[in-house]
DNA sequence: CTGACTGCAAACCCTTTGCAGACCG
DNA sequence: CGGTCTGCAAAGGGTTTGCAGTCAG
């Protein structure tokens, strides 16, 4: 699990370090957003970040917190949970599976599997609260977006 | 995998099923609408079911599409890819790790699993394209929400 | 000093809601 | 025929963007 002053120290020298490496200024708000998203154990949305932020710096403003989050996603400092900025999306399929998603188009695809329905958890999870399902997501390159990116590579390498 | 006309004419039984039972209306604009999502191998978003059965039924509305997949939904004949409707979440944990959610409050909690970061996976997903990593997402009832489901169903019956 | 960054406000997208007419049962 | 459902249009919430002033380097 995270420790508390130790590992952001850290943390922010690796964003002191990727400021400058990009030559993006390091501002007092992003300093503010970047330690605040950092401490959290929490996975918050920017509402969240915005109003942690708000009782060390009352100025900063909610387009701030979010420009700054997704400069932050950027430079590889932090990720998101779910998709970027997607619209709800429905499942017909009622049976107990798991997901296949290309990281580049998004692509869902469903697959089944008896032995991924009954991993073993670790025990600690326990402690979040009471077990009921477990689903696998599976992170890859569609064969679509495979080809499309090979195809840029090695132009007309292969026949379409 | 999912099968053209025959399960899908199941689907469309248990839909009627549903309905008769809830007490709720078989129009022809629902009808479409379901047939719409079931037959589809994707995850459609509402605007992609909309313009599916709009080829069909040109006066049907996108307003009517989204009350019908979240009544199909509280039907339990569908469900939905992600959280109902809810901002973007970040996360600067960035090493390999993965989630608890809690199904009532949407609470996130991250773990960490050497073993769940190499599941073997059926080969089938190969089918889709590249594998680059596995995450394990946990669903349950979190020992907040248990204890206030608990209060709920015995008042008092333990100490706060 | 200069270009990048901030705050403001207005725009934007997806989704939901109120209402009068249409339709299922 | 009655109550539900539809389509319309407008509201709603989260997020993004254009602009002029401000600040880091």
């Amino acid at each position: 699990m995270k420790l508390d002053g130790i590992e952001i120290t850290q943390q922010l020298e690796q964003f002191r370090a990727a400021c400058k490496k990009r030559g993006v200024k390091l501002t007092h708000q992003r300093l503010e957003i970047f330690r605040e998203v950092a401490a959290s154990l929490e996975h918050p949305d920017a509402e969240t970040v915005f109003r942690g932020v708000q009782t060390r710096m009352p100025t900063v403003s909610l387009d701030t917190v979010y420009r700054t989050l997704w400069l932050l996603n950027d430079l590889g400092l932090i990720t998101t949970l779910g998709p970027r900025r997607e619209s709800v999306r429905f499942d017909a399929n009622l049976r107990h599976h798991h997901h296949y998603v290309c990281m580049r188009c998004g692509l869902v695809g469903d697959f089944e599997s008896p032995e991924l329905n009954i991993l073993r958890i670790p025990n600690g999870v326990m402690e979040f609260g009471s077990v009921v399902s477990t689903h696998v997501e599976v992170r890859g390159l569609c064969a679509k977006c495979a080809g499309e990116q090979a195809e840029r590579l090695h132009p007309g390498s292969s026949a379409t």
